[in-house]
RNA sequence: GUGGGCGUAGCUCAGUCGGUAGAGCACAGGGUUGUGGCCCCUGCGGCCGUGGGUUCGAGUCCCAUCGCCCACC
């Protein structure tokens, strides 16, 4: 079962608010969805996610297809049983990770042959397969098998590499048909906006139950993502979810929101609490930085998390430095709460009509950073 | 006491035939967008134990000396 309510589109900011409801649970969007790649949030127990009000996270085919494997996985019921979560799964169809690891792929027609970045063996995943592992996971929502387009490339590369994605949208859905596991399609086309048209023109006829857009943040200038999104804004039916594959940072969020953007999903706010970049709403901080050595605050004054509540600058700083675990686990819960702190805050900010300054003051607090 | 080995960046060590020094780690700053805690970029950092000598020129060759290690007495 999945459905999506929208329940109000505000003219103004652009920002649009809405009920996304699967049979394992409902949320509210606009929504941040983090990324739990091997079925599991990194340095996150399940526990910190509920505690944190995320009913929705990521899990990634191609990464659970390799290990454990899916024999493990059905054995253990499907996903939700193996792993331990009962709330909603959206699995990624492992288009990425084709991308992100291309010098172990070879992409044809039929699909992708690819070796292993773990031991090496070789595999050879279609449309069709990847759509069959999904099935055997149970996600709630699955996601088409797509050709993630690298930047930069020639418009004739970029419309060669969007059709073979439609191609391959055309046979998902033939696997997945309306009314069996939800399932998105994805929008390529790179930063070309001919494409990008109409890579969604062919879409929309397959009926996905959301439209996603894939293959931004793979190293293009930002502005001609935002210019892009503009362009397609009116083109997207209102009744679908939207989902910005990829992004991003909390500034890119806002932005996106306010063109109409739904969903969104990234690694940064687990990653980068990994490498030691926290948050806050007066911008970034690293705490590997030798500033805070002796800081007795707490990363955000501003921030009512339990790690802020308690834990000193110094204390989180030594940490990192010493390659505590518990170091990554703070910094996540850290991170984690604030996205979720965003997100709620930019749904207020569309009921009070206040979506643009709020995109003022994070922009400030983030012009300096690079993280805009 | 005798013989041998070793002293080069904060640490562990490279340094060819003699041409005034490099790496890794650490430290400092930056990067990371459908995830490997990985990784990448940049920077700081050296009276080459000390004193003589040979040489146009010594981390490198010679002498002395100090320190550490090993073996033998």
């Amino acid at each position: 079962m999945f459905s999506f309510r929208l329940e109000c589109s505000d003219p103004t900011s652009g920002g649009r608010l809405g009920v996304l409801e699967t049979s394992r649970g409902v949320v509210k969007t606009p929504l941040f969805m983090p990324v739990g790649t091997a079925g599991s949030v990194k340095a996150t127990p399940h526990e910190f996610l509920e505690e944190l009000d995320y009913r929705l996270i990521l899990a990634n085919t191609y990464h659970l297809y390799l290990r454990p494997g899916t024999a493990v996985i059905a054995e253990s019921g499907g996903l939700h049983r193996f792993i331990s979560w009962p709330k909603t799964i959206l699995s990624d169809s492992g288009g990425y990770q084709v991308f992100s690891h291309r010098e172990l792929a070879r992409i044809e027609e039929e699909g992708v042959q690819f070796r292993s970045h773990l031991d090496g063996s070789r595999h050879f995943f279609t449309p069709e397969r990847s759509m069959e592992v999904q099935g055997i996971l149970g996600s709630d929502i699955a996601m088409a098998f797509d050709d993630c387009t690298p930047y930069p490339v020639t418009v004739t590369e970029a419309a060669d590499s969007m059709r073979r994605s439609m191609r391959w949208a055309e046979r998902c859905r033939k696997v997945v048909p309306q009314g069996k596991q939800a399932l998105f399609g994805i929008v390529q086309g790179s930063t070309f906006v001919d494409l990008r048209l109409e890579s969604l023109e062919k879409l929309l006829p397959l009926e996905f139950d959301g439209i996603a857009v894939g293959g931004f943040s793979v190293g293009e200038p930002k502005p001609l993502m935002f210019d892009i999104l503009e362009e397609m804004r009116d083109r997207l039916p209102a009744h679908l979810p939207r989902y910005l594959m990829g992004v991003g940072t909390p500034v890119d969020l806002v932005r996106a929101v306010g063109l109409g953007f739904d969903m969104f999903d990234c690694v940064l706010p687990t990653r980068n609490a990994r490498n030691g970049t926290l948050f806050t709403w007066r911008g970034p901080i690293r705490i590997k930085n030798a500033c805070y050595r002796c800081d007795p605050n707490p990363i955000d004054e501003a921030c009512g998390c339990k790690v802020c509540q308690r834990y000193s600058r110094a204390y989180l700083r030594h940490l990192f430095v010493a390659g505590e675990l518990s170091a990554l686990i703070f910094n996540t819960y850290h991170n984690l709460y604030f996205y979720k702190e965003l997100m709620d805050c930019i749904g207020t900010s569309i009921r009070d009509g206040s979506l643009a300054g709020m995109r003022r003051r994070l922009e400030e607090a983030y012009q300096e950073s690079g993280l805009v």
